[in-house]
DNA sequence: GCGCTTCTGTACTCAAGAGTTCAGTTGGCG
DNA sequence: CGCCAACTGAACTCTTGAGTACAGAAGCGC
């Protein structure tokens, strides 16, 4: 009887795992390069495979672009890990706060990662839940690290800072704000500026928070 | 002869201006709501217009897009003006800035403003030109009335602002690119996080770049 | 190697939406 | 008030792209 209460149930083995994967890369390179407009059929042929394949894999595109970006999502998670245990390192606050804040200047600016955020933004209005999971696994997870970043140096006697939640986001608008504004507009900030705006930035940000003895 | 190089030229006249009107308001509400999947029909329909006269109006889909958000740009212009006069009756440089950036954050968080935006930003690959054309009739010009307000502040030696191009990207991102942020996926600041950044935001600004005597 | 499952290729249906046609109506300018 | 430009409405064409059907050709598990 009903062996699939939706339908039938997605292909498995080694030959469809292959496809699936091929499906994936080629609709996340056209999703990322053409938006959501990209067509099934490029899809396919883009993959190297029948669009039928692709049908039977993901019943429909709005299945396979919510995998494609889910899937994309989740790599984002490495970044603050590893940020974090740079930190551990650092000597003095200055030093931490310009690396930390030049691994998120660099996630941020990353073509792939932006790519996906513009992605999810433009798709907004089509996929309201997807908005809700990507806000909940980028940004907010980036905020939760950050916070655990700065009462870590406050531990240490290096920071005081009396908001963590507001501190967190000064800390993102100094830093990586000005590149997603620039970019969400299709544009990027000239290198000079960035360099610039990342230096300075940490120094706004540290003439409030250092405490006496750093 | 050829009485038009492109087509018949648009029609003129007071029945016509009515229609005109009609057809943009209508166009820029289903525009903003719906994005550029509004449909032709729709549009005509909500304006109270048959469609061929839409199309005697505009010659196309993306004629009336690029219609709607040029004129919608054109309405910014306004805020940035009255920013201005109304920083020279400011007694102190807090209360100014405080001024100024509570200025900002309401016409960034000002709806029509913000739909404007994410439209533009959702439907760039569409329409390059209108993407260049809104960095430089919004940011852009935004960013050269802050500079002359910081310029100013100067002049008055309340303030002392070695890099004003990196300090305007500074007070931006301490104001109102948050809200930006928030807002381009669809959410928004909680009221009293956006109070405290806001104040604190203008305090942190303050503490790197106000003189002495101030 | 047998057989089931997956994949191919092509040709199809179906729906939506942009833009057009046209015969007839209406508003307004002279 | 008479004429012409502007408008209506509804039916139409065309294109595009999602999703399907089906008959046959692999690949892979056993």
């Amino acid at each position: 009887m009903g062996k699939d209460s939706s339908r039938s149930a997605p292909p498995s083995g080694r030959r469809a795992e292959r496809s699936r994967q091929a499906i994936v890369a080629a609709a996340r390179e056209l999703f990322t390069r053409e938006g959501f407009e990209a067509g099934m059929d490029q899809i396919a042929a883009e993959a190297g495979v029948s669009k039928v394949t692709v049908y039977n894999h993901f019943g429909s595109k709005e299945e396979l672009f919510t995998e494609v970006a889910g899937q994309a999502m989740g790599e984002a998670h490495t970044t603050m890990a590893e940020l974090r245990a740079r930190l551990a390192e650092a000597a003095d606050v200055r030093e931490a706060l310009l690396d930390t804040a030049h691994a998120l200047v660099d996630a941020a600016t990353d073509p792939s990662r932006l790519a996906l955020r513009n992605l999810v933004t433009g798709e907004l209005r089509r996929f309201p839940e997807l908005a809700r999971a990507y806000q909940h696994s980028g940004p907010a997870r980036s905020a939760a690290a950050m916070g655990e970043v700065l009462d870590e140096l406050c531990a240490r006697g290096l920071l005081a800072v009396p908001d963590v939640e507001v501190a967190v986001i000064q800390f993102f608008s100094l830093t990586i704000y000005p590149h997603l504004i620039a970019a969400s507009i299709g544009g990027a900030l000239p290198p000079d500026l960035a360099r610039r705006l990342l230096t300075d930035g940490v120094e706004l940000f540290l003439e409030r928070y250092r405490t006496a003895s750093a």
